[in-house]
DNA sequence: CTATTGACTGACCGTCGGTCAGTTTGGTTG
DNA sequence: CAACCAAACTGACCGACGGTCAGTCAATAG
């Protein structure tokens, strides 16, 4: 092609370098810890020199951001083809919290360096993509509240207090076990839902 | 006295020296933000020299502890005051519930450093201590389901996920608006925890 | 071949947390 | 009173790390 054909040369790629650096990061947050991981270890691993680090990232913080916006982005892929699926407002919300439930525990190690070992700026960038999610729910929880399915007084602010519920209850057990039992927090999650929003069928224990 | 009749020769006490560098700590974080906090500069707010700082206290993370451990004191303390009360069971939880969201509400600026800036050793450190009161109340809610107040498949849990809520909630909050509409927040929390816990009277919205 | 490009490198710099040998303080003792 | 002593205090120092940038080198164009 004409003058700017230039870019595969090396050895690598840029999407594969990349690749090479979340991968690194991985496992070293995971044997290391996050807190304790050096640019120089998670270069080292990445097979790269420290530089080189930083031209793909602008530091441990925002590597681990990247890492966090993948199973992120998986979450909000899963949600909206269940919201696209257009079935009933309840089994609805059921199948999108089931999902993100067992996606979390599912992700307990990534879970644990971010909630447990990161520190303010990469958890502030965490939480700026966790709240794709939650936007996208509250808008459908709001047009259900509208459609008189469920009932709060504030149906946003109520998603939002069972969204941090789940999110705390999944820290917990994130720092007990090793594998969570997702379908017990699934019943959790669900019932306080239930309740949260005014589901009539749900009043009665068990 | 006897021999061993020191203690109590210099300028300051120790407890008086523990005071300033806990005021320094409040100030500097406050001011510069935890993270780029330096020990030197919290130091010098406490007109001390840096060596003297690591005599009492172990790193500027066991700082921010004991300031949290303050806070969380306090709750406590308000919380078994409330418990001693023997009010009924929803007047109790709604009061305690009601005391820890003005308590945390009324503490905005410490939340904001511990939730928005804190590294993870910190915030282990403060969420150990928040465990104190979780306990307390847990152990409140499992006998009022026992004695059939509370209705949840699991109580103790139910209320696990009513205090993530309105901590997440909190926190929110506390990113956005400098004061926080503290009333607003109670109501929110006291509906999710009635139905979340099966007040039979609490299924109506609005 | 030479020229050019840009991905890559790692020695280097500034900063900070934490240490510790030495100094100061002030109560105690004779 | 002075001599003494132990605890409180200090800040120069050390090691480690994050981030930079001048230079290297492989791949391509002409």
């Amino acid at each position: 092609m004409a003058t700017g054909t230039r870019r595969k040369r090396v050895a690598k790629s840029q999407e594969d370098r990349r690749e090479d650096i979340l991968r690194a990061g991985r496992e070293v947050f995971a044997t290391t810890g996050f807190a304790d991981a050096t640019i120089t270890e998670i270069a080292a691993a990445a097979e790269i020199g420290k530089g080189t680090f930083y031209l793909y990232f602008d530091s441990k913080d925002h590597l681990l951001g990247a890492l966090w916006e993948r199973y992120v982005d998986a979450i909000v892929t899963k949600t909206q083809d269940i919201l696209d699926e257009g079935a009933d407002w309840w089994p609805t919300i059921d199948r999108v919290l089931t999902a993100l439930v067992r996606h979390a525990a599912a992700n307990g190690a990534l879970h644990r360096i971010v909630y447990g070992s990161a520190n303010a700026k990469a958890l502030e960038i965490c939480r700026q993509a966790n709240r794709r999610v939650v936007a996208l729910m509250c808008d459908f929880v709001v047009r259900g509240a509208e459609a008189g399915a469920f009932h709060a007084h504030d149906p946003a602010v109520a998603f939002r207090m069972v969204y941090h519920a789940a999110d705390g209850l999944l820290d917990e057990l994130a720092f007990q076990d090793d594998d969570i039992d997702a379908d017990q927090v699934v019943r959790h999650v669900l019932q306080l839902t239930h309740r949260a929003l005014g589901d009539p069928a749900s009043t009665s224990a068990s």
